[in-house]
RNA sequence: GGUGCGUUAGCGAAGUUGGUUAUCGUGCCUCCCUGUCACGGAGGAGAUCACGGGUUCGAGUCCCGUACGCACCGCCA
């Protein structure tokens, strides 16, 4: 046995025990004589001291090497409040090296000074340090509390398969070539989707996996090719069970890892959300809902927004409080360049201080409109209206998105507020400018609304679905819908999406026919593991809650991954690399 | 597919209008030190300035390209 303590656990009611220790060098001070190290493990820091008689055993040791101590638990005459153990020391009475170690390229610590990337060649050493490690724990701690609360509701958890079948709706598929079947490919589930929808129906009611997921869509600080999600699915049930499942897991969640408990699960509609917050998944830790002012301007003498309005498009506002000072003409010149990226031509914005107005629009503006807006938004002195005139689904997203920066920037979010939201009847198709046709909003087995039926294949811009999500700070934390239980609804549906006769049989065939053997109702969700703990960890950056990530271009810095393969592997395969 | 930012000792950064020995902090090595806990003190080593090309008498600095990293838009049923 390497120890009989770790170096989190011992306390002054262990003063006078000999024990042994073993761990790594965090730090070596060397005083002279008298030489301190302080042992880490994973529970924590013990000091370790070396007097006079003893300073020779670790006269070669280093930071990182791995070394088993033993000696007598003594208390501190300066106890030092930062460690858990910092009331005791172990005075050491030997020392013997486990293992050396180089000098690391970076300082393992909590604040430490490498960058990213490095941290990502050297991920062993960067799961050292706490604040990686701690992720690490708090993730194991929340899919334990999540298994046993759904095994408290008879869920149970069932592995489906890694090596899947291509789907040819939704995202890009990661492949895995055939060694057997000399040109065809599994595919690795992008969620596994159609495997519990058959759990189902093979009679499994009430399912759950902690399901890793893949998909070949470009990176970004929230997102991974690879996830994981906890998988849920129940059948005889609908929104509200489904719901409510969830609402309870994510309080058990917030119990016990946050002591939170006075969550709250409000409900908006998808077409509110775009109306108020310009987002499907709205912070709405703050307020600052966007208005729609177009009628005021229907035949504004500023030609801007009378010809927006013209052209169909709409004119959405939005006001902050108390906001003259904080908000420069510097500011809107560089807002002028964010709601660029979402495709917005400008931002207006008018500044109502001292009952006078300034601003952008000031001038071109007449009097009475500004009066009309004033009555209207109930403007009071110090308030900034910001206005975006465009095409309705550009106004709404960039100005959602001016609300989120401009929130962030003026300290209007609480960092210690979780604030939960439902989104529901999420559209069933969204229209593809890339494919020319309507997709899939959420995934083809998403059932319609029960009055928009009539809608599946005549309508399908004004058919809404029994799709949700549930976002939280502004993240969607989990996706989920209740599922088309019935063949023809979904032949229909499949018929919507373009897909011939064919390509359903080829794509889904194992799936429909199932559905002629008897389908129970049901729903269900995937929530993104991932993003639950960065939430909870209070971190915005995907990576630090994954043991393993990979980089914006998907690459794996510590293992060289992707790479290349030796010949024999491909010949194997059958495959051939074109040289293009 | 697109946009922006970045790349200088092991690590993190500075480097002015282009100018001759590239600076600072930290880490590393050696020595001194019995109460430190980011120990302290003295000394030392350590750089093809990402790569390729160009402009120039002269490039870390200016220009073009490439690679890599980060963020965002598209994409993510």
């Amino acid at each position: 046995m390497n120890r009989d303590h770790t170096c989190g656990e011992l306390r002054k009611s262990d003063a006078g025990k000999h024990v042994k220790l073993a761990g790594w060098v965090a730090k070596r001070r060397n005083l002279g004589s008298i030489v301190f190290i302080d042992l880490r493990d994973r529970y924590g820091i013990t000091q370790i001291t070396f007097d006079e008689s003893h300073s020779d055993l670790v006269k070669d040791v280093r930071n990182e090497y791995v070394i088993e101590v033993e000696g007598t638990v003594s208390v501190k005459e300066n106890p030092n409040p930062k460690l858990a153990t910092g009331e005791i020391e172990v005075v050491a009475e030997s020392c013997k090296v486990l293992s050396s170690a180089k000098t690391t390229p970076m300082i393992i610590a909590d604040e430490t000074d490498a960058l990213e990337d490095l941290r990502l060649k050297y991920r062993y050493l960067d799961i050292r340090r706490n604040p990686i490690k701690d992720k690490l724990i708090l993730r194991d701690k929340v899919t334990t509390i999540v298994r046993r609360v759904l095994h408290e509701d008879d869920f149970i958890e069932v592995e489906t398969p890694i090596l899947s079948k291509s789907t040819p709706e939704g995202a890009r598929d990661y492949l895995v070539p055939s060694r057997l079947y000399k040109g065809r490919f599994y595919a690795l589930p992008q969620s596994p989707q159609q495997y519990k929808q058959l759990l189902m129906i093979g009679g499994i009611d009430r399912y759950f996996q902690i399901a890793r997921c893949f998909r070949d869509e470009d990176l970004r600080a929230d997102r991974q090719p690879e996830f994981t999600q906890i998988d849920i699915e129940m059948s005889f049930a609908d929104e509200e069970d489904i719901f409510a499942e969830v609402e309870k897991v994510m309080k058990a969640v917030f119990k016990e890892t946050k002591g939170i408990e006075d969550l709250s699960f409000p409900r908006i509609k998808y077409v509110d959300a775009m109306d108020k917050y310009g987002s499907d998944k709205p912070d709405v830790r703050f307020g600052n809902e966007m208005c729609d002012v177009t009628s005021l301007f229907e035949n504004s003498s500023f030609s801007v927004f009378a010809n927006t309005i013209k052209d169909g498009g709409i004119i959405k506002a939005l006001v902050f409080h108390n906001a003259c000072d904080k908000l420069s003409r510097k500011k809107f010149d560089e807002l002028t360049e964010f709601v660029k990226i979402y495709k917005a031509k400008a931002i207006a914005y008018l500044k109502y201080d001292k009952n006078e107005f300034s601003g952008s629009v000031n001038n071109a503006l007449p009097e009475n409109e500004k009066e009309a807006l004033k009555d209207f938004l109930k403007l009071e002195n110090g308030d900034v209206v910001m206005m975006i005139a465009d095409k309705k689904a550009i106004a709404q997203v960039a100005l959602g998105a001016v609300r989120k920066k401009v929130a962030e920037e003026l300290g209007l979010i609480d960092k210690n507020k979780y604030a939960f939201a439902w989104i529901t009847e999420f559209p069933m198709y969204e229209y593809s400018e890339e494919e020319g046709r309507y997709v899939s909003a959420h995934h083809p087995f998403t059932a319609p609304r029960d009055e928009d039926v009539d809608k599946l294949i005549d309508d399908k811009a004004n058919c809404y679905s029994r799709a949700y999500d549930l976002v939280l700070n502004g993240y969607e934390l989990l996706s989920g819908s209740v599922r088309i239980h019935n063949s023809e609804m979904q032949a229909k549906v499949f018929d919507a999406l373009g897909l011939t006769k064919e390509q359903i049989k080829n794509k889904f065939g194992f799936f429909i026919e199932a559905f002629d053997y008897g389908a129970p109702p049901h729903c269900g969700v995937g929530i993104g593991i991932e993003r639950l703990i960065m939430i909870l960890s209070g971190t915005d950056n995907i990576k630090d809650v994954v043991a393993f990530p990979k980089t914006a271009t998907a690459y794996d810095l510590m293992a060289d991954a992707p790479s290349t393969v030796d010949q024999d592997q491909l010949d194997f395969l059958s495959l051939q690399i074109r040289k293009d």
